[in-house]
DNA sequence: AACCAGGACGTGA
DNA sequence: TCACGTCATGGT
């Protein structure tokens, strides 16, 4: 059966890399350190944040300035707007592009970047404390499907599964075929919990998804690590 | 020193 | 629809 399987899997990932308690915030962390997530003052498994507007808004920049690109360049970039105080929708609203640019800049596609954090702040702004649809994210330049639903969960808490990269290559390589179809593996995730009730389906959601990041960076990565690899026995790749 | 990183958009077929 | 080029920095 293929969703116990699914089911399998999320719980031996939790058991293996404990609560990842998402997403990362930097405003309450200590320092910046290598790329590691210091639970952003949080314990693990505390999933009372994001507690405000700006909570919330520093983690739908943060799902911009990831897109293709790995977390430490991001916390740099975020960094930078941090201690300018400049990671705040009401002045990041005024801030030039060209300002805006020179700050994200170790994040890459600055370019882009600095035009998409413009058009979302001013989108954000407009939301006035609403949550948003689906259906008007992706309408914004710049937000496609996996950022669209990682804002949705990450930050608005609602049950929208996030499918990535990562989570298309570690479930092409147990099922042993292509997964590369966003709607298609969204709405199958979606189906395996779909009786789970809330708010226990908002924490799978969010530790799955960052529990498969974390297995995907250290062990299914491109080239893959399978002689330590807590699924192997599940796993169908070769 | 090529390869890769928590994608999305524009284009042509 | 779909495959492919483009965007850009800094790690390993």
């Amino acid at each position: 059966m293929k969703n116990k399987k699914i089911r399998d899997i999320y719980h031996i990932l939790l058991q293996q890399y404990g609560p990842q308690g998402w997403w990362p915030l930097i405003d309450l962390r200590d320092e910046i350190t290598n790329g590691i997530h210091l639970k952003n003052g949080y314990h693990p498994g505390d999933y009372s944040f994001p507690q405000n507007g700006s909570q919330q808004f520093e983690i739908c920049v943060g799902a911009i300035l990831t897109q293709n690109t790995s977390w430490t360049q991001v916390e740099k970039a975020l960094d930078n707007l941090k201690r300018k105080g400049l990671l705040d929708f009401n002045i990041l609203d005024k801030l030039g592009r060209e300002e805006l640019m020179s700050e994200i800049k170790p994040s890459g596609y600055f370019n882009q970047k600095a035009r998409k954090i413009k058009i979302f702040t001013d989108f954000f702004i407009k939301l006035n404390e609403r949550i948003p649809k689906r259906e008007e994210l992706l309408r914004i330049w710049g937000i496609g499907k996996e950022t669209a639903d990682s804002m949705l969960l990450y930050a608005f808490k609602l049950p929208f599964f996030v499918i990535d990269a990562y989570t298309k290559r570690i479930f092409s390589r147990i099922f042993n075929r292509v997964m590369d179809n966003y709607d298609e593996m969204q709405s199958s995730f979606q189906n395996v919990f779909k009786n789970e009730l809330e708010p226990n389906k908002l924490i799978i959601f969010n530790e799955f998804h960052s529990l498969i990041v974390e297995h995907s960076k250290n062990v299914c990565k491109k080239s893959p690590n399978c002689y330590n690899c807590i699924l192997k026995d599940l796993c169908d790749y070769d």
